[in-house]
DNA sequence: TTTTAAATTATAATAAATATCAAGATAGAA
DNA sequence: TTCTATCTTGATATTTATTATAATTTAAAA
């Protein structure tokens, strides 16, 4: 985690940007939360615990300049809210996310699994992709069992 | 056009729903507006030339509608506003999309392409699928030629 | 140390979306 | 038909996420 930090830090000095404190903070955050897939404002409340200064604005400055930098990533699963995820390191794309829609859960793919439909996105559209966003809404694993679970309960009722 | 207003009627009905003259216009606007990707604001002014009572509150919850009944489709291209997207009839899935990311043009992918990746993520992640959404990020033919030309004329001036 | 630019904080402003609520339209019952 | 209950609408207020502003602080450079 600390080598993952110094590396963000010379990242951003190659881009003449300095590591302050307040980005040190907002950083660590995101390495801490690194599977999770926090909003701004979750990301300002967090950093608040440890740097309670901080201000709301240089949080979202601070994960514009990351995206910027291609350090993180913006997603939107669809709830209006910006949420802002660390990209894994040395990755070429950027990672695939299932949203359950019961339970909201969302669960990354580090797999590409998209090579094929690139290549043939390339060739056919004469578009030359930079990146990519992937999600899959359904049911989750979880969620699907509770749901056999419920249906035994209500057949077992129904059969009373 | 008329026949795929009679289905989304009858599609509305059969969730207990009116076809008001307000929803019908609104409708008209996204038949109309078909490979657009129109905001609620959009949709909203588009109405207002042959239907200038409507409100935008209206306008909103007939997306909204029109979304839960799956006869529209909620994308986000990251800039902050919610663009609303007509199913293609019959469409099993949502179709994908290539954002350029120099003119900001959008294009429309209706050829399905994921259905191998789909049986692998169900199989390995033991998710159920039941809608995705696929954007590509890069640069449109369009403006990859454009940025050709732009390379021959700096290196004409370079020779200089 | 002085100078300069970058970065920060607090707060105001903006913009998208949602909630509220009174009024209007509509369909079925009487 | 008229009455009544329900759905729908329009205007507006409110909420929420994000961005802009302006004064201040920090840090590096001269």
């Amino acid at each position: 985690m600390e080598n993952r930090l110094e590396k963000i830090k010379k990242q951003l000095h190659s881009s003449s940007y300095k590591l302050t404190p307040q980005r040190e903070a907002t950083v660590r955050v995101l390495l801490e939360h690194a599977s999770d897939h926090l909003s701004a404002e979750d990301v300002y409340l967090l950093v608040k615990e440890k740097y309670p200064e901080i201000g709301l604005a240089t949080v979202y400055r601070t994960l514009e300049l990351l995206t910027e930098l291609k350090i993180v990533d913006r997603v939107n699963f669809g709830d209006g809210v910006s949420r802002y995820d660390l990209r894994v390191e040395g990755a070429q794309h950027f990672h695939h996310h299932l949203v359950c829609i019961e339970c909201g859960s969302v669960k990354e793919i580090q797999e590409d699994l998209l090579e094929d439909v690139e290549l043939i996105v390339e060739e056919r559209w004469k578009f030359q992709i930079t990146d990519h966003r992937l999600t899959f809404h359904g049911i989750c694993q979880n969620c699907q069992e509770k749901r056999k679970k419920q249906k035994k309960k209500n057949s077992k009722t129904a059969s009373l």
